[in-house]
DNA sequence: TAGATTGTTAATCGATTAACAATC
DNA sequence: TAGATTGTTAATCGATTAACAATC
């Protein structure tokens, strides 16, 4: 179907960063940025920056750089800012209230819909105006309404019953929480955040620092 | 003062995978398993965990495989489970009660010894027994006792200055909460959970699948 | 001993960096 | 036009995979 080849997840990775430091250029009033001037500011070779942008088309005029605005927004369109993905929050616990929380999340094209947990003392409360439901009525709001996202912040051991149970309802994108690798047999992208993992890598560069010296 | 070469973060990267894979054949009561039978858990190749492992020596033996729990035990080691970090979090919001929950940081070395908010709401109350204090005795807490690892769970605007605070007063590692990259004038070693990039990366993936059906 | 599986070297693959012609 | 900087090809580097002798 697609015949140019597809873009390696490391450049994939690399595009929430430009976007932020677009954000930031847009912000300080910068209207056009060179290759050179943003791999000074971002830590990373020019050359990276060109190749990553090329994956994606020519954004940029020779002899001028690029135009922070447009570039910007292209890597928005990339992203899918635009698209509007439908999220739930599974799990109202303080990580739940945290992901509800985030305010940034709507303005790149994630609209919470709904959160669920089974604790009654949280039922009926609502976060961003956002209702919390229990879980007996995730079912039924799934069948009847459009969800893309599922985020799933429960308890470890809930994690893969749950995870299963959204997907054979036809959620099609999951983010994960819990520290375990989701195998699912339905067809489903799956993103996680696995925090403890990326907290012993701290340590690990923690004791290696301390060690060096 | 080192000879040998450095290993590269990609494998550091995958260490905490494997402590979590062998976990899980702990609790299988799996004793011994070889790099063919790991892989077919793990998704990976055979030659690519035998590569990683034999950055850090040979654990295994010709014609057995390895050890679980010696595996385990020296892959900890490795990841400085042993090591003991103290840590603080600053910003008891939802996210930084949602980090002080997390039970298995105790368990791979974290040790966590104060929290800080400036909410007189929060300031007194206790989470896991640790109670909250006002950041006005940050700087004498972090003078007084020995701090390895702030974990920065304050809002965007005030995660830079506060960066730069706890780094002056001897904190060696940062682990930023906030969607931005760090940059620190001293010697510190930084881990960044960047949410927003990760649920970014999701929806990518998401409109990728949609776009190929 | 024969079979299994490691540790390790060599081959391959992919990602990053360098170079430069094209062109604004 | 001259200078700057892209888009893109080629070179390099590093990481992953394959192969196999060593050995349990």
């Amino acid at each position: 179907m697609d015949l140019k080849k597809k873009v390696s997840i490391a450049v994939i990775r690399r595009l929430p960063r430009y976007y932020r430091y677009l954000a930031d250029l847009l912000k300080m009033d910068i209207t056009r940025i060179s290759s050179k001037e943003l791999s000074n500011r971002m830590g990373i070779t020019a050359s990276q920056i060109r190749q990553d942008l090329n994956c994606f088309g020519g954004f940029g005029q020779q002899g001028y750089g690029y135009n922070v605005e447009l570039l910007y927004k292209e890597i928005g369109n990339i992203l899918g800012v635009n698209d509007k993905f439908c999220t739930i929050i599974i799990g109202a616990g303080n990580m739940g209230q945290a992901l509800a929380n985030y305010s940034n999340f709507e303005s790149r094209g994630f609209s919470l819909k709904a959160i669920f947990d089974i604790d009654p003392e949280l039922v009926g409360k609502k976060i961003k105006g956002i209702e919390i439901l229990h879980m007996d009525a995730l079912e039924e709001f799934i069948k009847s309404n459009k969800v893309d996202i599922a985020m799933l912040c429960v308890p470890y051991e809930y994690t893969p019953e749950l995870a299963d149970k959204v997907a054979r309802l036809g959620v099609k994108g999951l983010w994960n929480f819990s520290p375990m690798d989701l195998k699912l047999p339905y067809d489903v992208v799956i993103e996680n955040v696995h925090l403890s993992d990326s907290l012993m890598v701290l340590g690990y560069k923690l004791s290696e620092k301390l060690k060096n010296k």
